[in-house]
DNA sequence: TAATAATGTGACCAACCAGTCATATGACCG
DNA sequence: CGGTCATATGACTGGTTGGTCACATTATTA
């Protein structure tokens, strides 16, 4: 956690500050991340770095942390109930939360996925974060099962690693068309849940996951909207 | 390419030396790889090194070489023919193929993974592997509708990026499995392909894929050999 | 105003880095 | 033997790193 003078900075330049930190960190991994750099890009002194963070790591730890309560603030909202809704339901509004968190703070995002991928890793995270989404994943399929969403013969552990790999897929997908600037976010477009071309996305996705892309597969139903053929390209996305 | 001077070298000093250096960049990446450390580990002088190889990217770039011509060689095999015996057998031998170039050079892998990663990318690789990966995906999906073998109202992009996700995610996780020691390489399975335990993930990955994960899936067919219960556990990996 | 506390500053440090080069070694040839 | 050539060596260079610290500046008290 950074020091207590650093929130006592005058909030516009403690802003300009971290947003030199992000931009930074969100170019370069650990290793490579300069803090000389970061105080003559910021136009402070390295002393003054050393009174707001402790030391490097200090302020990666506090960079992950800013994700982690980003996304705790977007599953803190009205969750819906998987044992009402459905299990692939469930998965889908997981999934939009989640890229909406990714959609909202791209280069916080950018971060956080290189740390997951890194090796040197902040004591501050116990659990690798692809272990517990794996786990999630489990407990999701396990669920489903239970529920006659999901049929009694598909392997618990293969159906997990399928969804997790398809799911941040779609997700990092989504996130490298925003960050190149293919899908535009307006300004009006706050809540990112009514962003239809991820939503379409995502409804494409898990309707592929439960109804599986083989010849035999049943036509999408009511409750996913049938996918529009063009979606990508309706988000300005070419398909070639 | 490292000078003649390197492949002049006595056999058994060349493949210590490329030992050390497959270490250190498994071990790290690329900014943190230090040469200082790696003529100490390998106990030559710094001198020497800059004999073998033009500078750090000029080993960076063999190594990468080295995998891809792993690669090359494995996908040289007998490639069965997407018409004949249809796209998720393909799709099944494809992953297979590459899982086992992966498995039986874990360190390489890792670094190759690291690679498409970062955003340090050597000059030699002009597409992003990413990119490549998703393109292959995209037609493969193309033909898969073409001749029947998946329905035609799938979308064609979301699936390609579908089948990436879960193909990358399976692949991952079973070179985790090897390197962490819970799938152990007898020697005598040379062949990675007949290896059960991978065989019998991807089958059931790719049937996921093909029929779904719903309730109104279809049973695996005969095609695909019914995946038992505790195909994982079979190989020594706990189910949690 | 004087005293005290909080914050800002940049020269400086030891450690490390990638890469160089003059010199030494030894193998081969005539 | 002398000469030539490939190879081996490690001290050295110029640069960067994360981090420190004595000192300067400003804010807050009394």
């Amino acid at each position: 956690m950074p020091q207590q003078t650093f929130f006592n900075l005058p909030e516009e330049k403690r802003q300009q500050i971290l947003q030199v930190v992000i931009d930074e960190f969100a170019e370069n991994d650990y290793e490579s991340v300069s803090i000389s750099r970061i105080v003559a890009r910021a136009g402070i002194a390295k002393g003054s770095f050393y009174q707001y963070f402790k030391d490097k790591e200090d302020l990666y730890t506090y960079l992950l942390d800013l994700m982690v309560e980003a996304k705790k603030e977007v599953l803190s909202l009205d969750r819906p109930d998987p044992n009402h809704v459905g299990i692939f339901a469930y998965l889908r509004w997981m999934a939009e939360a989640g890229v909406a968190v990714q959609l909202a703070h791209p280069q916080l995002s950018k971060i956080a996925v290189r740390a997951a991928n890194a090796n040197f890793f902040p004591k501050a995270f116990d659990l690798s974060a692809r272990e517990a989404t794996q786990v999630f994943y489990q407990r999701l399929v396990e669920v489903g099962q239970q529920q006659g969403d999901i049929a009694p013969d598909v392997d618990v552990k293969v159906a997990a690693i399928v969804f997790e790999g398809a799911m941040s897929s779609v997700s990092r997908y989504l996130l490298d068309q925003v960050t190149s600037g293919a899908i535009v976010l307006k300004p009006e477009e706050e809540n990112l849940f009514d962003l239809p071309a991820v939503k379409a996305i995502f409804t494409t996705a898990v309707d592929l996951l439960e109804q599986g892309m083989g010849s035999g597969r049943r036509q999408a139903q009511e409750a996913y909207p049938a996918p529009q053929p063009q979606i990508l390209s309706a988000a300005g996305v070419e398909a070639d």
